[in-house]
RNA sequence: GCCAGGGUGGCAGAGUGGUAAUGCAGCGGCCUGCAGAGCCGCCUUUCUCCGGUUCAAAUCCGGACCCUGGCUCCA
């Protein structure tokens, strides 16, 4: 069995060989960090994590970069060189930096609260112009950009001659044509060109010193320059949206290609949007949510659990109330590991070989481009066995739970539960309420049982005495 | 206009030639003092529509209809 990945450069599966055995280096597009991370957001970056995952479950070093863009690029108005964290600033009445170290706490606590690793390396924008400098001097020098004015332009009709412009997104160079809301930058040659630096106007306050100008970089330079700065020249994986497969990637690729004749990376890897009401969200219809706001009300493994039982290249139409039926799920597979781990046990074991039917059906279905919703089957297949399996030696029904556990943790899930209980007023109650039931006095018990309900604490009753769980 | 991807049962969502997974919701049963959880069964001859290929199609072919995204801000 292999990994097979889609590639979008292919536009087919592909079986994933690392370039170096063992080891595998990606690049994911990050967040521009000057406003909230919303649920699409979320979804992508939470894949990226289930994707990394996933890998070291199959065995591989995973070396991982994710960009923090903090500077804004362009906003809709290409030749106005607004810039987005600068225009959110202003809005805010903040120095711009001050926006993007708030915007970046607020990602951390987002991300931590969704159980996504940190990145081996997440280098920012601003860091790194002086390099992305460098980019444009070799692009220049190799002959696949021109200077007018202080700006640099990507020549694109030369690139597609000598590589081939359009593999990836089937965009035909000499087809493009700028949308008609768009104003044309006259400076450049043809409608395919792009920026690759660009001369600050006066009132622009992100601005470094280059050979052309004083002014600001290209947006697709940043994941050119990082990804080689950390991860080598030709990387394994590229992953981003799927709105990058035109013309963020392809930029990237040229501009790396034209820099060093090398490929950028082998597998470009693009995730599906979310929509709401079949409509992408956007910031000016206002109809996305933050991530924030879901996982305050349903609980980072809710939305962990939402985003695996669909498949990350397809579209999905987000609904709280998708969220609440994933939050049921996870509440399933909560209760199965609290038998499995509570449980004194039998003397069987054929709970084992179940286990690891359900180890290969996972990987099979996450082999096949990462199918997670299958992956989820087996997982509930196995709650199920494990739920009639109680008889099993001890030991077996930790292997069950242990393997959930690992699991659901290649999908993002924690599966652990707050516990801020008084433990001594609990027990107290418990123990008040066994006896009342023993003595037959059931509606008193049920009185107890309702004043633990309100504490936070269920009570279950079960062949083998009373459990109780934190709600 | 050009490019890309979709339409599956109450909801979500797998499934690329051989009885339509799995989860959620609902209903019935077992269990329980009751409840919950759990387990068992049902809802489920149907996969947008129309033709075709085949012993056999949600799956392949042809056509139609509808939806979404990209076309230089975007995950």
């Amino acid at each position: 069995m292999t990994l097979r990945l889609f590639n979008t450069l292919s536009r087919e599966l592909e079986d994933f060989v690392p370039f170096e055995e063992g080891v595998v280096r990606m690049y994911t597009c990050g967040q521009t960090v000057y406003d909230d991370v919303h649920i699409g957001n979320a979804r992508t970056y939470a894949f990226w994590d289930t994707l990394r995952r996933y890998l070291e479950w199959r065995g591989f070093r995973v070396f991982h970069v994710q960009n923090i863009t903090d500077v804004g690029h362009l906003t809709d108005d290409a030749d106005m060189g607004t810039d987005k964290v600068e225009a959110a600033a202003r809005d805010e009445g903040l120095e711009p930096m001050a926006l993007v170290e708030r915007q970046l706490g607020r990602y951390y606590r987002d991300m931590v609260d969704l159980n996504v690793e940190r990145h081996y390396v997440e280098p920012r924008a601003t860091c790194h112009v002086q390099e992305m400098v460098e980019t444009v001097e070799k692009i220049v020098d190799n002959g696949y950009g021109y200077v007018v004015d202080g700006n640099v332009y990507f020549d694109v009709s030369r690139f597609d001659e000598d590589y081939g412009y359009a593999e990836m997104s089937g965009m035909d160079p000499g087809e493009l044509e700028a949308k008609p809301r768009v104003k044309e930058d006259p400076l450049k040659r043809n409608s395919a060109d792009f920026a690759l630096w660009l001369k600050a106007p006066e009132e622009h306050i992100m601005r470094w010193r280059s050979p052309w100008s004083t002014g600001y970089p290209g947006w697709h330079l940043e994941c050119t320059t990082m990804a080689r700065r950390y991860l080598g020249a030709t990387i394994d994986i590229h992953g981003g949206g799927k709105d990058h497969v035109f013309p963020h990637h392809p930029n990237e690729r040229a501009q790396a290609i034209a820099a060093t004749g090398k490929e950028l990376a082998n597998y470009w890897i693009h995730a599906g949007f979310l929509t709401i009401e079949g409509e992408k969200m956007s910031k000016s219809k206002g109809n996305f949510y933050t991530a924030r706001e879901v996982i305050d009300d349903l609980g980072g493994d809710s939305l962990r659990l939402y985003f695996a039982s669909s498949h990350y290249r397809k579209d999905a139409d987000f609904s709280f109330e998708d969220v609440e039926q994933a939050e049921a799920g996870v509440e399933r597979i909560r209760r199965a590991l609290g038998r499995l781990e509570s449980a004194e046990g039998g003397r069987e074991t054929y709970l084992r070989r179940e286990i690891q039917v359900m180890r290969n059906d996972f990987t099979e279905a996450m082999d096949d481009d990462l199918d997670t919703p299958l992956a989820l089957q087996a997982v509930f297949r196995f709650v199920r066995e494990s739920n009639k399996s109680l008889d099993n030696r001890r030991e077996v029904l930790l292997e069950a739970s242990d393997a959930i556990r690992k699991v659901c943790g290649v999908l993002g899930l924690q599966l652990d539960r707050e516990v801020e209980v008084d433990s001594g007023v609990v027990d107290i109650l418990l123990e008040q309420r066994e006896r009342l039931r023993d003595e037959g006095r059931f509606d008193e018990a049920d009185e107890v049982r309702e004043e633990l309900l309100g504490m936070g604490i269920e009570v279950q009753d079960t062949d083998e005495g009373f459990r109780w769980t934190a709600t």
